[in-house]
DNA sequence: ACTATAGCGGAGGGATGCCTCCGCTATCAA
DNA sequence: TTGATAGCGGAGGCATCCCTCCGCTATAGT
């Protein structure tokens, strides 16, 4: 009925033979890359040619474009979920800020993914939730420690970070700096 | 040397007779439109089809696409630094907070034109430059009033809520709310 | 080493978009 | 009203992308 072992399941199934994984990774990073700085629209025949493959064994894997959107966007999502667990060690409104700060910088270049993602689709659902379950409970022993607003949600603060995880910065120095001046909102006075 | 009358000149004139006219402004909605729902790479055929002309028409008025984006984001900035203007009659902080709510409500759906003029354009410079003229001085203000904190620049204010207007939100009233979270954080305590 | 076969790559057909070009039409000054 | 002409529109050539298909090749178990 529900799967447990990985946080996401999107059976995107890595291949079996070692030429073909490796083909599979070299996708999967050019996909990264091409998402990031052409947007969605990244041509997949550009894609291939940069992974160094084929455009045949693009489709073989993904059959079509989403599944490999898919696939980019799920393994972020995973790798967050994992960001959040490790910071837990931390004191409450440093461990929300240290994942909210990581968030933002695997994000950062990605924006275009999320674009695409915006349409509710089903397995999107699942990611936002897995999304949520590993951050809400930073946010909420932040205000339980009293650190943190009570009048704002988990979710509020999430598109908040969101937004300017999509703004230009003019470094990420810019960008760190004024996501801590936007998380100043969010601390209990 | 220096254009002195309207806050930007990027010279798309208008064409001269009525019906010619009727299609440029015709051309100008649709690519509002479209490029607003469909992002820059929005079809100019599409384009050209809602606004009822023919192809060449929009070729005829906009030899490139760029032509056509920078048409339609000029005058977007052109009605925001005309609001700006407005706003100065208020106090302070209000003044300021009602302008960038007006930023966030303008530019929410417009995002996508943002993306592609990220990139460094001279034209894109003078827009900037009168933004800025527009909506510094209701900042400076708000700071001279002890209301605004003196360690943010107008510049990390400014990327804050375009990140803001970019984000997805449920709606309005929650892009508000957030919009007003953040604020808190650039508000002198 | 051998071989069954999983996996490869890219040619090519179909679709779509960009932009040019030119014969036709609506406008407006006289 | 009429004529000169600014302006119209869409056919069509070119480029690009998507995706399928199938003969070839590398892998891995025996």
């Amino acid at each position: 009925m529900e799967q447990s072992r990985p946080v996401l399941q999107v059976d995107v199934r890595r291949p079996q033979r070692a030429d073909a994984r490796r083909n599979f990774d070299a996708l999967l990073a050019a996909a990264r890359d091409a998402f990031a700085s052409k947007g969605v629209g990244a041509s997949l025949e550009d894609i291939a040619r940069q992974a160094g493959v084929g455009i045949g064994t693009l489709y073989r894997n993904f059959p079509a474009r989403q599944d490999l959107l898919n696939a980019v966007y799920f393994g972020e999502i995973e790798e967050l979920c994992l960001a959040a667990e490790q910071a837990a060690d931390l004191p409450p409104w440093e461990a929300l800020t240290t994942w909210l700060h990581r968030f933002v910088g695997y994000a950062a270049t990605k924006r275009a993914i999320w674009e695409s993602l915006n349409r509710e689709a089903d397995s999107f659902k699942a990611a936002r939730e897995a999304m949520y379950a590993a951050g809400a409970p930073l946010f909420e022993r932040a205000q339980e420690a009293g650190e943190a607003r009570n009048d704002v949600s988990f979710d509020d603060l999430l598109r908040m970070v969101s937004g300017l995880t999509a703004a230009g910065f003019v470094d990420q120095a810019q960008r760190d700096r004024v996501l801590t001046i936007a998380l100043d909102g969010v601390r209990a006075r």
